[in-house]
RNA sequence: GGGCAGGUAGCGAAGCGGUCAAACGCAUCAGACUGUAAAUCUGACGGCUUAUGCCUUCGGAGGUUCGAAUCCUUCCCUGCCCA
């Protein structure tokens, strides 16, 4: 029923930042395929932030890998936790949210995370549910199996310490929360960025203090966004959200540096390994343009999470876009007739939300950000043409068609 | 509880009675160049009917002054040291 040992460790592998400890994950495979009995893989998410993006994508591929290899998926919507806000790799606080927001939030995130997932092997539940019924004196015994040095071990924390910076006692609780969640649910391995390192570790000791065999973990690297700098992450705005449009999605991977373009093949593709190598090789190549292989995941990008046909038709209108410089077939339509008193181009761009002020919308006239009808506009008090219908073009990418009065 | 240092635009950080809508850096946006890449260069970057004009900003509220981000009072918040 179950792949054997060494064929599950090589797809278990792949991408892997980290297996802690390896051995140990492979004896509790071995065991599953004697048993007969799945593991338990786990895999928390911070509701926090409901749109999933590529970087997401990372760990909930191999969240789905393990399905694939025929254990059970359980996804951890923190609700409760999110009420706490993850410091992991923050500098800062975060603010935290009700309750209910991050129900909402969870259900969201259900409908993307189900993009990735297998609906077999697959559970989903709320961490609300049984860290909500912990009693102040539960949370003091937890809190009394860990140590403020061992929580000071975490490399964001020294740093915020260090640097002055507050720490709230709430954030030390975080990682004995999610702790409590493989508790819970008797994780067998919990899944992570590196990021979560630190917190899956805890979590190994608290299951051990709770009598369970501990976790393994397993991290993967952490994507980074299209900007090539920071993690990707939709404040950021470096993303690829898993629900853009094909436009989009096709757009923002043709943005991304060249060097990222091997790691997201590998991160974030369902390529083999032996074609990863051949990208690799042509990447070395000085005779083959980077922008080919560029196209080329974006396509596979969109195919994924739209369709082949869907690729097709973005790559097109890219091209029709960028190459031959023209509109697309279809844009935002914004009708002049059912706003009274817009005169102005300023006044359009600004209802059009195309500007978030009047003085931006004339800065950017006046930069030659703004084209009608593939004509620039040069006067930043110009009024609206006296046409039936025009194409109102803002920076390289934005387009309104304009439905005049 | 006591002492000290702080809280300035998205972030970091200057300014410490007028010339401050507030230097500088980063981020962002637009333009040039390109492969919507990177690098580079140019410009913009609180709001307004664009104006050597007005309005709202420098943690909050009051006050002193012709005039306050800058001085005083008070409150809130943060860090450090002592208890």
């Amino acid at each position: 029923m179950f792949p054997k040992l060494n064929e599950q460790m090589d797809l278990i592998r792949r991408g892997a930042a980290e297996i802690i400890p390896e051995d140990d994950l492979a004896r509790k495979i071995e065991r599953s395929i004697k048993s007969k009995k799945p593991l338990r893989v786990k895999l928390g998410c911070d509701p926090s932030r409901p749109d999933l993006h590529l970087g997401h994508s990372v760990v909930l591929r191999k969240l789905r890998q393990f399905q694939d290899l025929g254990h059970q998926a359980i996804l951890i919507i923190g609700d409760f936790t999110g009420m706490i806000g993850d410091p992991s790799g923050k500098s800062k606080t975060r603010p935290p949210l009700s309750l209910e927001e991050t129900r909402r939030n969870g259900q969201t995130y259900f409908e993307q995370a189900t993009k990735v997932l297998a609906a077999q092997k697959f559970k989903m539940l709320y961490n609300s549910e049984w860290l909500g019924k912990m009693s102040f004196a539960d949370v003091i015994l937890l809190a009394g199996r860990y140590t403020v040095a061992r929580m000071l071990e975490r490399d964001d924390f020294t740093e915020r310490h260090k640097a002055g910076e507050p720490i709230g006692i709430h954030e030390f609780l975080y990682p004995l929360a999610q702790a409590m969640d493989s508790v819970a649910v008797e994780a067998d391995v919990e899944l992570g960025g590196t990021d979560q390192k630190f917190n899956l570790l805890v979590g190994r000791d608290i299951q051990r203090e709770y009598g369970q065999e501990p976790q393994a973990i397993l991290t993967m690297p952490i994507l980074p966004g299209t900007d090539g700098i920071e993690k990707m992450s939709k404040s950021l705005d470096n993303y690829i959200g898993l629900n853009d449009t094909p436009r989009d999605m096709f757009g923002k991977s043709l943005r991304i540096p060249d060097f990222l373009i091997y790691t997201y093949y590998e991160l974030t593709t369902n390529i083999s390994n032996k074609d990863l190598r051949e990208i690799q090789k042509q990447l070395a190549d000085r005779k083959v343009n980077p922008r080919d292989l560029k196209r080329r995941l974006a396509r596979t990008l969109v195919s994924m999470y739209h369709s082949e046909e869907e690729a097709a038709k973005a790559e097109e209108e890219f091209d029709k876009i960028f190459v031959e410089k023209s509109a697309p077939d279809d844009m935002d339509v914004f009708s002049v007739k059912e706003r009274n008193g817009i005169e102005t181009i300023v006044s359009l761009m600004t209802e059009a939300k195309l500007a978030s002020s009047r003085g931006e919308a004339r800065r950017l006239i006046e930069q030659g950000g703004v084209s009608i009808d593939g004509e620039k506009v040069s006067d930043p008090n110009a009024r609206i043409p006296d046409k039936a219908e025009f194409v109102l073009k803002v920076g390289k990418r934005r387009f309104l068609k304009v439905i005049g009065s």
